[in-house]
DNA sequence: GGTCAAAGCTTGAGTTGCTGAAGCACCTGG
DNA sequence: CCAGGTGCTTCAGCAACTCAAGCTTTGACC
């Protein structure tokens, strides 16, 4: 394949600037959502990380934020019914976040209402979700700093 | 969902999960780009958004938030000598923000720095190249809201 | 067994991001 | 010229985030 003259190979700068916009449009989407929930996009965020248990200082590693910052966070989703604090079994300094029921009930719905998210996906041919999440498969290792590269 | 051939074609919830997972790991290494610049990510994306100059309504629009939020973050830039507020020729409520030599210079820097997407833009062939930037130009009007379906 | 460094979580101070309501300056239409 | 609408700022208030400090618990060392 990949014969068609036409299409020329994009830059990194292009790739950049397509990828940046469709991360962004995809992030004001699921804000949307949450926020129809009463949810801010980070407390969202956490209850979609915490669907295994986790504790409370590997949820911060998953969000990429300060230890303390995620106290505040589970918080609120602890006042609002949607996760709770267990004791860890064999060591009592660590508490694991659950998540409730009614919580996954509303990570559900949030998704599932993600409507312009659904649109893009439904107009994509076959051929472009398995190209598009091969690609994202291959990409995230990288994006995400397993490799010994930089850092 | 009974598909059983090795290839197959990945569920929307598939799909949206590594979506997600590529936008966060992508917006993580921007945010520490800019982070070590001294910038954070509200003021490097609006410093993205004004490369051509902008009034503050429009630019609030373009970062999705409140327009006298884009107050404090245009506050910043200009104390930092990044960004400048020029009044707009025939509308003297009006304010243009310009971005500065400095400001281009940082934001190229910001870019360039971003090492993880590199790393993963170098990793594809022509063709992922290709089929990558065509997928995100087609998702693009409809994950940002330009169909008439929903809202 | 006692002691001490280290790990996990929370608290407090301080900054930024964000919203909604109120206010001022300015434009536009009658 | 006056009324209403538009553009920006200010203020109060909350969420998110960081760093530094504190508390409890753990594990290792003497």
């Amino acid at each position: 394949m990949g014969s068609t003259a036409t299409t020329t190979v994009p830059t990194n700068a292009e790739l950049m600037e397509a990828l940046a916009a469709v991360g962004a449009a995809y992030f004001q989407d699921f804000a949307g959502a949450a926020a129809r929930h009463g949810l801010s996009s980070s407390q969202a965020k956490a209850l979609g990380a915490v669907q295994e248990p986790v504790p409370m200082r590997a949820l911060a590693g998953r969000l990429g934020c300060d230890a303390s910052n995620v106290t505040g966070i589970v918080d609120r989703l602890e006042s609002l019914g949607l996760a709770n604090r267990a004791a860890a079994a064999g060591d009592r300094r660590v508490k694991i976040v659950v998540i409730t029921a009614e919580g996954r009930e509303i990570l559900n719905r949030i998704r599932g209402e993600m409507s312009r998210t659904h649109q893009a996906f439904e107009a994509m041919t076959d051929e472009q979700r398995i190209a598009l999440h091969s690609i994202c498969g291959q990409v995230l290792p990288v994006l995400a700093g397993r490799t010994g590269g930089a850092q």
